[in-house]
DNA sequence: AAATGTGGCAACCGCCTGCTA
DNA sequence: TTAGCAGGCGGTTGCCACATT
């Protein structure tokens, strides 16, 4: 025979706990342990099934419990986690310490989700739906092999190189695919991990910065992010993205600052910008967005539709590449 | 001020896995 | 060996607070 059941599901109560309810639960678990469920609503004088009170403090009352906004760092530990894991909520929860999986699995929903649907982003593959990652049609040319891939160094960050390596070691599937396709189309689907990342990577950077930013300028007295001044020539309309000294996807040129003065000489001495896809105000030394102060989550999806408008540029020259 | 819409989140539901008798 | 349960997990629901009309 198996075990009795954990508990009588009649006359037990559902639905929200009061107050008192998790002053019993807290208590018992202080002196006893969390642990035995089945018994522990008797032993605590809890109307409540064993499997509701364990979901009750594993998901609210736990001490170690960290709550309140989740940070940059840990949406992007989210969403870089999640692109490899998938749903697997407790397996991310416990690479996030004091956030529990339903907690992730509600930010997934509620926040990253929709940002990601708004931005094209398939959030169940963390593909483009937009058509340049697609990059077949360029990189099956004549101009590009394996070899050009090292090339990409240039255009990649290293660290998006190795998270690639990483991803490319413990997703199963990209394993796969790459066996599968390693003289035909493993440099495509390589590409695709690399460009995909670098958005990832590139997106939580702006937003720490930002971010960083942001506090940055709350803290000094009599200021608000509102009343910091703009300097220098307006770049409006030329959000990016940027050629600068010949590479693209410069990691400090990517800022949607909107509202923050910004000068490119912070970056790099000498920097030279050239936006990619805009005809105006070439080769400013300093520009600011004049758009409205958004909220955080506006200048995340509107750096990622920026983002998203990645062109090419034609001063990339593929032959260069071989 | 009231009605309606929307988003966030706590909690429940049901399935799966591993353990126990 | 196996039936049956506890615990774990992901999906879903429904309530509540806030925003909008």
């Amino acid at each position: 025979m198996g075990r009795t059941p954990c508990c009588d599901k009649n006359g037990l109560k559902k639905g929200p706990w009061t107050p008192e309810e998790d002053q019993k639960l807290i208590q018992y678990i202080q002196i006893h342990g969390p642990g035995n469920w089945r018994n522990l609503p008797k032993n605590a004088g809890l109307q409540r099934c064993g499997k509701s009170c364990r979901l009750r403090w594993t998901n609210y009352l736990r001490p170690d419990i960290r709550r309140g906004r989740f940070s940059f760092e840990e949406e992007e530990t989210i969403i870089q986690l999640h692109s490899v894991l998938g749903n697997k909520w407790s397996a991310i929860a416990a690479r996030l310490p004091g956030r529990t999986d339903n907690e992730i699995k509600n930010y997934w929903n509620t926040n990253i989700r929709k940002r990601l649907l708004r931005m094209g982003i398939d959030p169940v593959t963390h593909s483009s739906s937009l058509d340049f990652l697609d990059l077949s049609s360029l990189l099956s040319s004549t101009h590009l092999n394996l070899s050009s891939l090292l090339g990409l160094q240039a255009l990649v960050n290293p660290e998006i190189l190795k998270l690639a390596n990483s991803l490319l070691l413990s997703n199963t599937e990209n394993q796969e695919l790459l066996l599968q396709n390693q003289n035909s189309q493993g440099p495509e689907l390589l590409l695709q991990i690399l460009l995909q990342n670098q958005l990832l990577h590139n997106q939580s950077t702006i937003f720490q910065q930002n971010n960083q930013l942001h506090n940055q300028v709350s803290e000094i007295p009599n200021c608000t992010p509102q009343n910091v001044s703009c300097s220098s020539q307006s770049m409006e309309g030329n959000a990016g993205p940027y050629l600068m000294n010949g590479q693209i996807f410069q990691e400090n040129m990517m800022l949607p600052l909107q509202n923050y003065s910004y000068s490119a000489s912070d970056a790099s001495e000498n920097s030279t910008i050239q936006p990619l896809n805009n005809n105006n105000n070439q080769n400013s030394q300093n520009f600011s967005f004049e758009t409205p102060l958004s909220s955080i989550e506006e200048e995340k999806e509107s750096y990622c539709s920026n983002f998203m408008k990645f062109e090419i540029p034609e001063s990339l020259d593929f032959d260069d590449l071989l």
